[in-house]
DNA sequence: CCCTGGCGTTCCGGAAGTCGGAACGCGTTG
DNA sequence: CAACGCGTTCCGACTTCCGGAACGCCAGGG
């Protein structure tokens, strides 16, 4: 079981209509088909061709490969989904990081202290992927798919991420600051600012900049590798920003900053 | 957002050296060099080309082609591993499942009146694969990968979702009843005796027949397709045996049909 | 009622991608 | 220092895959 990885950093994150320059060609268009499905539950030959610029032919035969191999499943109108056999694959990525378990105790102490909900968040391309959430007020409250992933850029847990990676910082400028709220920070001049005030501080925040009333506070869970430490992982408190970026703040600033302190200290005895 | 589907019900269930005959090998190959990974957390392009009998050189073009697209991670020492993109993939697949939200309340209510574990499975392959679980004791206590996932043949969720599918029961017994403990059933009349018993009680049991000390007793959530009622996954109880096939028995198997039946209206109300 | 439109699927030939073997660079081990 | 194992790259022969068109099917509408 390892640790983490260093970040992916996979230049094109986004669902674009061909992927591009590799060996394995079918392979590739395979994966492309899959990306397909992250936007749509339900999508038959005809969408999928018209959204990858490829045949009809091309992409039933994509589809059908990928369902024998139960990556994707037929539903009785001769469409296709997401297959379970990919609920599992990745139950099995996660239950190897042992990020996650090491975390997991810090995160549910943290929630208490705060009372409000706590992320756990790991850089994908350009994006922030949260792999464990303690939630506030329900644990029947589950883990919105809508609420999984972020773009890097307007989350707090994105700018600590960024803040210590020159090319994620590039991927994400090149990509294009996408304006969410009216508090979204589009400049990159500011965003830069931004960052090299996180990395000063050793914290990130974010008021409203993704969804509007709602605010975060972020710190870096770091990993010593060449003698440096380097972010692995982003911990993040999220709620109304009354509550997380009011007269609260400083508490929370210090309850996140220890508690990812901590979580960092625990990784690096755990590492093998 | 579908119900469910029918099952996929792939006679390939096992990591097999190689898939086979169909169209687009090299993504064949690619699914398989995937499915590697379920035993291993990390493997390298030596590995991965002796197990699946190619040249390495295949492989090694595999693994990158996977990497590139986000469905492996590429560890520090040249090897691969299961990538965060799965993960994101797999709780798309599950979220998409309207079974798992109709079913959590009651599951809930289930384990307060139990005090067992109750488990949600679903029929993939010739295994039973279990996409929802409400503990007992502590909720702290995660789903091991270890666990969940159980042959067909050893489980009483995998008993009655084969009860009602001959072509299931068929590839269960083509793979063979493997042993796992001396209670296992393993001869196939057996078996096809204890399945003509599960239709007509309507519920199945299995006595320490995977883990040793360890019972369950299951019911079938059932879709009316066709004018019939068609199982599309199973409610189990589980626990040490002398707690439920002891003399509470008839409270637990009055309990877990009563939920799954709940569960099936409530599927039924809520197909649109 | 039949026809049209859209769907997923199949067939076919040309052509491009892909396979396996051997060679390379590199780290580790004896 | 050499030998080994690893992941990766190169190359030619060939297998497989791509795209277009035709098929069967279902639903909707004239």
């Amino acid at each position: 079981m390892t640790v983490l990885s260093l970040p992916p950093l996979d230049l094109d994150a986004g669902v674009g209509p061909a992927e591009d320059d590799s060996p394995l060609r079918s392979v590739s268009t395979a994966v492309s088909v899959l990306d397909c499905f992250a936007d749509e539950a339900e999508l038959g030959a005809t969408r999928v061709a018209a959204r990858l610029g490829i045949a009809k032919s091309t992409a039933c035969r994509m589809l059908a490969a990928l369902a024998t191999g139960g990556l994707l499943e037929r539903t009785g109108s001769g469409r296709y989904r997401l297959g379970l056999r990919l609920f599992e694959y990745g139950q099995l990525a996660v239950d190897r990081l042992m990020l996650r378990d090491v975390a997991l105790p810090a995160m549910g102490e943290l929630r208490e202290l705060l009372r409000e909900t706590i992320q756990l968040g790991v850089s994908v391309g350009t994006d922030v992927l949260y792999v464990e959430r303690a939630e506030s007020a329900a644990m029947n409250v589950r883990f919105r798919s809508e609420h999984r992933r972020n773009p890097a850029h307007s989350s707090s847990a994105g700018r600590v991420l960024a803040a210590a990676d020159p090319a994620l910082i590039t991927a994400i400028l090149e990509r294009g600051l996408q304006r969410y709220t009216p508090f979204t920070v589009v400049d990159p001049l500011r965003y830069r600012q931004i960052l090299a005030i996180t990395r000063e501080q050793g914290y990130a925040t974010s008021r409203e900049e993704f969804e509007p009333g709602w605010s975060s506070i972020a710190a870096p869970i770091t990993l010593t590798r060449g003698g440096r430490p380097h972010p692995v992982a982003a911990l993040s408190v999220v709620g109304p920003t009354s509550r997380v970026l009011g007269p609260r703040k400083p508490a929370v600033v210090q309850g996140v900053r220890r508690a990812a302190a901590r979580i960092s200290a625990d990784l690096e005895r755990a590492r093998g």
